[in-house]
DNA sequence: GCCAACGTTGGC
DNA sequence: GCCAACGTTGGC
């Protein structure tokens, strides 16, 4: 079991969109480091959902349903998507002021890569900031 | 293969 | 709106 976090504008695609759609194809990802570590992911895996610019905070989590196939936005099929679906909402979510506060946290990609919209986070980093948002295991155990 | 110019992301 | 940090492009 692997853990991420994924990147969001609101503005293009909230995380109320993904709550009502539930499942939802991860396209449009134009980096290399992301679409590596979009082909690392495993089904099952959890996956923070993150609020980028408006907001600047963790908002849900989803799971990985369908591991890494050729992004349908993309004519060339040369980058990759995946599909996530919802599992729950952070009850409080998590800021980036939040996380640049916390000494545990600084090595997160999110504060060292900011500009990376697909990146790993350690089960440690996972357990602190599930802690932070206020979820418990019941929450992502379905 | 180097590097300047330019474009994009995302925090502030 | 600005700017830092990257990534990409294209001339040489």
């Amino acid at each position: 079991m692997n853990y991420w976090l994924i990147k969001s504008e609101p503005d293009a695609f909230s995380w109320q969109e993904q709550i009502q759609n539930n499942i939802e194809p991860w396209t449009g990802i134009r980096n290399h480091q992301a679409k590596k570590n979009l082909q690392s992911m495993k089904n099952g895996d959890l996956t923070f959902f993150y609020h980028s610019n408006v907001g600047k905070e963790i908002v849900g989590i989803v799971r990985i349903v369908k591991e890494a196939y050729p992004d349908p936005t993309d004519p060339d099929q040369k980058w990759s998507c995946v599909d996530v679906q919802t599992v729950c909402s952070v009850p409080t979510p998590v800021t980036l002021k939040q996380i640049k506060a916390i000494p545990e946290l600084q090595e997160v990609s999110l504060i060292k890569q900011s500009r990376l919209s697909v990146m790993p986070i350690t089960p440690e980093h996972w357990k602190l900031l599930c802690n932070l948002g206020g979820i418990t295991q019941a929450d992502i155990k379905k």
